[in-house]
Formats: structure tokens, sequence, C-alpha cells
DNA sequence: ACACATATATGTAAATATCATATATTAGTT
DNA sequence: AACTAATATATGATATTTACATATATGTGT
């Protein structure tokens, strides 16, 4: 047995990281959050933490953000201002809107088989109604 | 921009493989199987495809349930039969249906991260009720 | 003898996530 | 003036996970 990890919402141990993590989940969450308003990339830590139920990774998040505007999902421009760091300012393309409409499909079929799991594991362990 | 994969399911082309997996989500599903009764690895095969939505890659599925041995969900030994190779035979443990409580709590905080987006883009992006 | 399905397993590379660190600017504090 | 902290962008190194290919062995049917 090789327990490293403790779950901090229901106390028990397993290895490694948190499960039931959805790879580059964060980038329809970024796109969305750009799909209402152009952001720099530390404005938007904010309202990922919401969206991903946890702190993003600052690193991270700017390696991604690179990354999204290298495949055409965003622009970017560098925003100067008085008495304020230079912020590159991340805009959505149609490119952009295009795979989030396509990630929010892509997600139904995983909450399908999420749900799926759930009434599989229902069955076998029924212990009362609630879990 | 650099679109390397065409969707199935839309016939949308975006970046690198498939959007909306879960990571690891072949091992809860692995034990929900071994829950209800002892397999062998190749015997899962069929089963997990409908789980996860795919084939599940054989090699991965092998060296994954090492893994969850290694780890104490699963156990294993050898069934000698006449007229049949000999098969490795899984059997989940304590510690196994355990994490998978844990997987299955988990995968709920999940499922509610989804669904928050979903609310998201349907705020964003109206058009019409269904999407 | 051959092809094919079953069955288990490993090698290698690519993609992704994590953790640490570097750099620069602005605002507030001592 | 020196310091601390928050804001802001970015990279280096490592670990984890996935994907694809390949190796090996057995049983069944032709």
């Amino acid at each position: 047995m090789i327990f490293t990890y403790m779950c901090q919402s229901c106390g028990c141990s397993f290895r490694s990281r948190d499960f039931g993590t959805i790879e580059r989940f964060v980038e329809p969450c970024i796109l969305l959050l750009l799909s209402k308003e152009p952001a720099h990339g530390y404005g938007l830590l904010e309202g990922l933490e919401t969206h991903c139920g946890e702190k993003v990774d600052v690193g991270d998040l700017y390696r991604t953000l690179r990354r999204m505007e290298r495949d055409g999902w965003v622009n970017s421009t560098w925003e100067r201002k008085e008495n304020q760091r230079d912020r590159r300012i991340y805009t959505i393309t149609e490119e952009g809107r295009a795979f989030l409409k396509h990630a929010v499909a892509s997600l139904r079929q995983t909450d399908e088989l999420i749900h799926h799991l759930f009434s599989g594991y229902r069955k076998v362990y029924p212990e009362g109604k609630a879990l």
C-alpha cells in the first residue's frame, strides 16, 4: 500500500494527487471568462479558482495562455497604463469560441459517464438513499 | 493555429487528443466491476469500454491493475484451467472499496464544477434552450 | 502450418501537471 | 532610503499520466 495523499474533504488517504480532475479543464474556464470580457492572466486567477474548485497554478496559467494563443484561441496585446505594470490583455477569438462550444459538448458526454458510474455504484452499494 | 485532432461526435477539429477526459477514470470503473465479481484483465475490457465511453488501451489496463495491486486496492491470483491460458484473477480489497467510495464522492464535486461551467456557458451563449 | 482471438506485459515517447524559481513593477511601511 | 507585500509575467525541472508500439504465450479453427 502506498498512500501518500490525505483528502481534505472526506479525510481518507490515497495515492498521489486528488482524484476526479479533468484534463485541461482550465481552458474552457478561461474561454468562458474571456467570453464576458478581455482580461490579463493574473486577473483571471480569482474566477478560475471558482470554476476549477481550487487555486490554479499561476505558472501553469501563463503557460496555458501562451499555448492557447499559439493555437489561435486567444489574442493578446500589451496594455500600458500610468501607475501600473504592463499587462498582457487576452481576447477570445472565433476559434476559441468554437473550441469552448466543443468542450461543453464533450463535457456533456463526460457528465454522462460520471452519472453512469454513480448509478452503477448505487446498485452495488445501496446502503441508504443519501451518499 | 495548430489543429491536429478531428472530433468524431461533432466534426470540429482542435489540438491534440479528445477533451473532457478524467484522470485515471478507469480505476473506479475497474473497482466497480470487481465489486460485482472477481475478473481477469482481459475480461474487464468490454465493461470498461462501456464505462469509459471508448476502448481502453490494453497495455495501460494491465499496468494500471499491477499498480492498483501494489497500492493495495486489489489482490490477484493465477487461475489455471484446462484448455485455457493462465489468467490472473483480480479481487477488490477493503482499501479498494474505500478508494472507490472516495472517488465517487470526489466525482460529485467534479460533476458540480462541470454543471457550473454549463450554467455559465448558457448565460453567455443563450441561443435557444437546447444545446 | 497458418491465422486469429485471447491473455499478459513492457518500451518509448508525448502530453499534462506540479513545484520551484526568476524577474519586474507598484504601493505601503518602517 | 530600505523593506515588505501584492501584483504581474515567465521559465526550469520534475513527476505523473496517457498513447502507441511491440513482445510473448496459449488456445481454436481452417
